[in-house]
DNA sequence: CAGCATCCCGAATGATACTG
DNA sequence: CAGTATCATTCGGGATGCTG
């Protein structure tokens, strides 16, 4: 499993943070994690329409092997598996919060100019 | 100018955020703007030895149309541009900010990893 | 349903050369 | 120095089909 690799410089902290979180999704799967405390694959994809099946599990099973979610498989048929974020990785929150804040801020922003432009 | 288009959900705000700071290298040509408050495109790219200078020029190009950084073009020879947060730009510093914070945390986590290890 | 393997195309990015 | 243009290559990621 190749992987996005960042080397801005030695001990550079952002580099740190994006060799975690900067695949495609997974700050939209965190962020879906932590509203939602604990999510089945299924519904995750639901949240997360325009990110494919495929997609979803590659990401998923980075993060698990980063530490951050949890995963448990249910042996039961037809399958089911739900991700929890781990200890390690509700330290991300603050971090998915200053960008869920930031997301909100801008779409507000966003809105209200579409209004000016209606008017 | 092409450029990654996220649709986790309409209105998502992770999503409008990584419209913003996803590129490969935004997040950390943010961080050295933010702690240097301004930039030479020759400084910028030692700091940040891994970006190329291609790479590094598309990246500030799209900030500079996001409207996050402003450009500025000195008329002199050999020619001289510096790059600084516009006030919107400045609204991203806790995002950026909380990623830089986990990135210290967890490399210091790392290290302490690494001095358990040695002894 | 969850999720892995394979094939395959277009986008992202590096290398190199050129310009004001 | 601060870029831009072009070519070549790699790689992300979609589509599809298979399995437990």
């Amino acid at each position: 499993m190749k992987r996005q690799i960042y080397n801005c410089q030695p001990g550079c902290p952002i580099e740190s943070t994006l060799q975690i979180i900067s695949g495609k999704w997974k700050a939209v799967i965190l962020y879906h994690l932590i509203k939602d405390k604990v999510g089945y694959f299924g519904e995750l994809h639901r949240q997360i329409p325009a990110c494919s099946r495929r997609m979803l599990a590659l990401q998923l099973k980075e993060l698990e092997i980063d530490g951050i979610v949890q995963k448990t498989i249910y042996p039961v048929m037809p399958p089911k598996t739900d991700y929890r974020l781990t200890e390690f990785g509700e330290t991300l929150i603050p971090v998915i919060g200053a960008m869920a804040n930031w997301g909100e801020h801008y779409n507000a922003v966003a809105q209200q100019e579409v209004v000016k432009a209606a008017q």
